[in-house]
RNA sequence: GGAGGGAUUCCCGAGCGGUUAAAGGGAUCAGACUGUAAAUCUGACGGCUCUGCCUUCGAAGGUUCGAAUCCUUCUCCCUCCA
């Protein structure tokens, strides 16, 4: 892949790069006109100010971002700290307290450190809205909020769901495209890139960049990544989602965890293997061939892409061992607990020692046969322990804790 | 401003005076099985000093032997009319 501007003045072949795995791009001859200047195109991309996890679905985009700056583009990372005041309305009609000053700032420096495991710092700009929409006056705010229709905003598909449904919808909500599409006249971007179901904010921009006498930008939508559940898109709330700052073995484990149909859709969006070689594998897993061993293949390359081979390596012999084997994992974390009365009863034990969340928790795990010491099945509720014990505590199959009763 | 409808345990959603910690589904967790933390099946799924006790059905009061269920006030949401 070519790093230099100056050396890819083939603008198809660029224009059919940048469309591979996106879900739309609109519009495409805008774009092939504006590859032609040779210029490095302002690419914008917003997120929240929130505290960032990032997970697999942000690199579906953040991949494509990275294949753009490497054909020599701007890539305008913004960080959307005064849209966040508003939160993207999700359909759950909840609207975020403003963070302070020093959270965002805070929170920038988690995006600097997750972001350009993907990003080429080099071709990056952080960006805050806070910047200039913080200048806005309630004059500009009207003056913005009079480009569009109430009927239009209920154009987008969220609004228009939640108003057929009897949700509530704050008229703030409504602004929240504005700004984000304002976003796009104060970068000057000419392209934006967003999931799919940003495409009507996306388009705000174009129209509100037009209307301000710019350029409209191009519009880039990249498929949304679906949780591991298979069911929704994957985040971070919905706790369907693999961090990329996640260690190696969960960010294993929860690759292993999809449903076996579920990873052709994850090669898809998130390899960097040819469609050819996905599709062999396809073929071969119809014919028989364990999806297991081939859901390993995407799980080893998505944690080497994030902690390198050998970290992939020791993730799938872990595995291997503790849950093919149901061998004991060599490191896990150490608790204390207090036997206050000469001994500590078990349910404490496990409560304690942050196994389980509550005694009648503990209670269940062991009525259901969850509970283990030291590889041993505890049945007994009313089991004590003496001060001066070392044992290994096990709660399910992937919860364990080396737990000393002190006294 | 007027009339009506609604707020239930993580989510959706039943219940409409006692047999209700509250149906059903989803999510989650556990067990079995297995080719995996897949699939499938079974079970659990408020808390605690756990054969019992305590707290929960938007909030606060009230009626009653007894309330998620009835009454009053309040908060929020929706619909229609203006």
């Amino acid at each position: 892949m070519s790093t230099n501007m100056q050396q890819s003045p083939n603008n198809t072949a660029g224009l059919e790069l940048i469309k591979r795995g996106c879900g739309e791009l609109l519009l495409e001859n805008e774009l092939a006109q504006k590859l032609a200047l040779n210029r490095p195109l302002r690419i914008k991309a917003g997120f929240d100010p929130t505290a960032p996890d990032l997970h697999l679905g942000h690199t579906v985009l953040l991949n494509k971002m990275r294949q753009l700056q490497d054909m020599g583009h701007h890539a305008l990372f913004l960080i959307g700290d005064f849209t966040g005041m508003i939160g993207d309305p999700s359909g759950k009609n909840s609207t975020r307290p403003p963070l302070s000053r020093e959270q965002v700032l805070e929170n920038a420096q988690s995006y600097r450190d997750q972001v350009f495991k993907v990003l080429d710092p080099e071709r990056t700009e952080i960006v805050f809205n806070s910047a200039w929409m913080s200048q806005f006056t309630a004059a500009d705010l009207i003056k913005l909020a009079a480009t569009h229709t109430v009927a239009r905003m209920l154009e987008r598909d969220d609004f228009n769901k939640r108003y057929q449904n009897n949700q509530p919808i704050a008229i703030h909500e409504f602004l929240y495209p504005l700004v984000q599409g304002y976003d796009s006249v104060a970068l000057r971007a000419d392209m934006e890139l967003g999931g799919t179901d940003q495409k009507f904010n996306l388009l705000m921009g174009r129209e509100l960049q037009k209307h301000y006498g710019q350029p409209p930008q191009c519009v880039l939508t990249m498929p949304l990544l679906v949780g591991l559940d298979g069911v929704n898109k994957m985040s971070k709330s919905l706790g369907n989602y693999v961090g990329i700052n996640e260690v190696p073995k969960e960010m294993f484990g929860k690759l292993m965890s999809i449903a076996d149909d579920l990873m052709w859709r994850y090669f898809e969006l998130l390899s960097f293997e040819s469609m050819d070689t996905i599709a062999r594998w396809r073929a071969e897993a119809a014919e028989g061939r364990n999806p297991r061993d081939i859901k390993v293949l995407l799980a080893q390359e998505i944690v080497t892409r994030f902690h390198g081979a050998s970290a992939a390596a020791a993730a799938l012999e872990e595995f291997e061992t503790r849950f093919r084997q149901g061998i004991l994992p060599q490191d896990m974390p150490e608790a204390t607990v207090i036997a206050i009365d000469g001994s500590i009863g078990i349910a404490q034990l496990l409560k304690q020692s942050g196994l389980v969340t509550s005694t009648s928790e503990a209670l269940r795990m062991i009525e259901q046969g969850a509970v283990k010491l030291d590889s041993t099945r505890v049945s007994d509720k009313a089991l004590l322990l003496k001060p001066g014990i070392v044992t290994i505590a096990q709660v399910g199959k992937r919860k364990f804790a080396r737990v000393t009763v002190a006294a």
